[in-house]
Formats: structure tokens, sequence, C-alpha cells
DNA sequence: TATATCAATTGACATGAGTCAAAGCGCTTT
DNA sequence: AAAGCGCTTTGACTCATGTCAATTGATATA
């Protein structure tokens, strides 16, 4: 792990940009960082928010013309570990083990990818918003903080925040949250559950 | 490789269904196999045809709990080879050439699924049809067959069928293409291209 | 040749979500 | 306390796509 390295970005700082030629991967310490791809005419789509703790674009390596298929910049002050593609390639040809749960770790991604497909195209506006904020949401904790701003969280979701601002209202109107500046409390969890699956799949098939 | 098996499918009979246990995965001989995901209300989202030669559903074996994230049917006469998940676990092991190639073989969908995210999520109806259009025409003849209906394309790139047509119908009155039953005749390639990418990611960028 | 069936097209209409523009609110800076 | 700045909210309006329903076309079955 010699060329391993620490990187620290300020708020807002890029890492690198979609299209960029992709010879490390990285590992977050601290902070976010957002993985997007931008359309020609400046709008910007999040592809995953990465927390502290996971990895990201170490799928690339495997690629022959490896060029990152999105840009990166920090959320907050943000800290990582960069790694070098071909060091950690020769520890892996050197590891089946790691080698399978590497593979796990994609299939996993995969399936969150697919995941994201079916809610883009069966799922409302609505749904996706629901689906978040109980995505956030502690097991049995009603009241949390959403720790991203919500400009940002509507890009995750593929909605404007306008959008968002009135899928929320809306929702407080039904009683079923209360929402005051990140702070988010739960009023019906179970009504909100409802508004995610309006189509969210049945839980065996997730 | 005992325990691979042959399996013949007419058209639209089911291989299995989103949520099964996944043991096995499989390798499409002849014919193509559509992956989609339901929604309650009955919709259908086709997230990849697989055509002959291709292999699907292999990622699963990673995951502790595999379950098909998609249902798949036949489209058409089709002939696969199914293989146990178990036993490819195995050779697996024995193989890191063959976990690299698998590896290879998943960053290439990882990437193919978030360009789709793109699609849906930063690109109109128009650029999706135009898009997969150049998708199926070969290289260097403007002449060729779409072989599967337009309701399973329209399903593919997310739109209705109604809305593939009315696209396709202001597409031939620009003179940019023609289409009689599934015959395709490209008129302006470029126009179609630009089309396309009306938003299409820069080309360095895929 | 008739007929049932399914795919594709067309028209009229409904609607969810985007756009544009103007406030409002919560910060930090002075 | 005032001023400035970005984020969020709100309102009015537009537009792309979906929905529903009817028609046409094409292929298979009797």
């Amino acid at each position: 792990m010699r060329r391993a390295k620490a990187v620290s970005l300020a708020d807002g700082e890029s890492l690198f940009q979609q299209g960029d030629t992709a010879t490390r991967f990285y590992l977050v310490v601290k902070g976010h960082i957002k993985l997007f791809r931008l359309a020609p005419d400046g709008n910007e789509k999040i592809i995953e928010l990465v927390d502290a703790g996971h990895t990201f674009a170490e799928a690339l390596m495997f690629l022959e013309q490896p060029r990152f298929p999105v840009g990166a910049v920090a959320l907050g002050e943000t800290e990582l570990i960069s790694i070098d593609a071909a060091d950690f390639s020769a520890i892996l040809r050197d590891s089946v083990d790691l080698c399978m749960a590497l593979l796990g770790d994609m299939s996993f991604r995969l399936r969150s990818l697919i995941r994201e497909i079916d809610d883009l195209s069966l799922h409302s506006a609505t749904c996706r918003v629901a689906a978040f904020i109980l995505s956030r949401a502690p097991e049995h904790c009603d009241d949390f903080e959403l720790d991203i701003p919500k400009h940002v969280i509507a890009s995750r979701i593929s909605v404007k925040p306008e959008t968002f601002s009135r899928i929320i209202k809306s929702l407080k109107s039904k009683n079923i949250l209360e929402i005051r500046g990140s702070k988010v409390r739960l009023l019906d969890r179970e009504a909100l559950e409802d508004a995610a699956d309006v189509c969210g799949l049945p839980v065996e098939a997730t």
C-alpha cells in the first residue's frame, strides 16, 4: 500500500472531472463526495453520494481505457485516501478472497443502480422523495437531520429544488412529517412508506 | 461444468421472476432475453435486452441472499445454457484470471447502467429514441432491421408506445429516417446523432 | 375468404413536473 | 443593526409525456 496517499478537499472542491483518465480510486475518510453527471445545458444529476467509510471508482480499473464516467466534488470539508489502481490490481492477483469481496461489492452496486433505474422510470417524484427520506431515517428514531442541503437531495433523486419543496409541503400538509431547516420529524412513518411504494417494489423483490 | 444445462424457451415464456432465489446464471445461445422490472400498476420497464452470446445474472452469485432483481422472459424462440452458481464460484476460486475477467465485465455493466441513469434523468424521450436507433445501426450501413417489436423498444427506453410512434413520425417528417415495418433507413445520420446528443455526453466522457 | 388477435398509429385531452421570476429566510460580514 | 449572499419557498405559467379511446394494419387461425 505504499502508493496510497491522503487527500484533503475543501467544500465544493473538485477531485476529478467526468472523462478524466482514472488511475486511482478512493476511500472517503471524512465528509461526503458527490458523484455526478452533467448535461450540456448545465443540468446536473447526482449519481451517488459517498459517505465516510465507503470507496468509489474502484470499478474502473478493470476497463481497458479507464475514464471516470462521473465527476467528483467534495460536499463539506472532506478527507480521502487515494489508492493507485495498478498497485491494488497487483494485490488483487494474489488474493482470491479479495477478488471475491470486490465482486460482492460490485454486485451490490449493480443492484443499487438497477433499483435506481426502476425508481426513475416507474415511480413518481413523490415516491422518490418519500423513499429518500426513509432511507435517511434511522431505524427506530423519528427525529433526525438531513446532513446535506436540499438542492443536493433534489438532484440526487432527479427532481428540481422547487418540486422537491412542493412535495415536502404536501407531505407536511398531510401530517406525515415536519421539517424545519435540516431537522426532520416523522409523524406518520407508515403513511410515508405507503407514499414511497405506491410502486415501491414488493419487499421480497428488493 | 457438469452442472451446466441447456434450456429452451418459447416466445414469451418466463425463465424466472423478480424476487426468485438465484442459484444459477445464464448464457444466451440463440434468441433474446428481456430483463424487466414491474411496477405494481402493471407497468414494465425493460432493464436490458440480452442478445445471443451474452450472459446475465452472474453478478448475483456474490450476494449473501441472491434473488433476481428483475424478471426474465424470452423474446422469440430462445436457447440458453444455465450454469450452477456454486459450481462456477468454485472454478472462480481457482482462477484469478477468470476473476479479473468477471470484474471487467461487471465494471462494464456498471458503466452502462450509469449511462442509462444519465439518459433517463438528463435527456428527453427524443434523445433516447435517436440514441437507441443509432445503437442498433451497423457502422457503415444505413439500411437495417429492428429485430424487436416497437413496443419492446419503447419500454427499453422508458417511453410509451404512443410517444415512440410520434417521435418516429417527427423524425420521418424531418427527413432524418424512414421506417416501414421493421425496416429502417437512415437518411441523415448526422442529424440523428445531433438529436441523440442534444445532451448526449461529450464523446470523450462515455 | 372471413375472422380473431395483437401491434402500431392517430387524435383529443389530462397532468406531473419544469421554468421563470419574485419573495422570504437564515447566514456571515461589515 | 445593516447589508449582502445563497438557499429555499411560493406563485403563475408552459410543455413534454402519459392516458384513453378509436382506427388501421398485419399476421395467424378457422
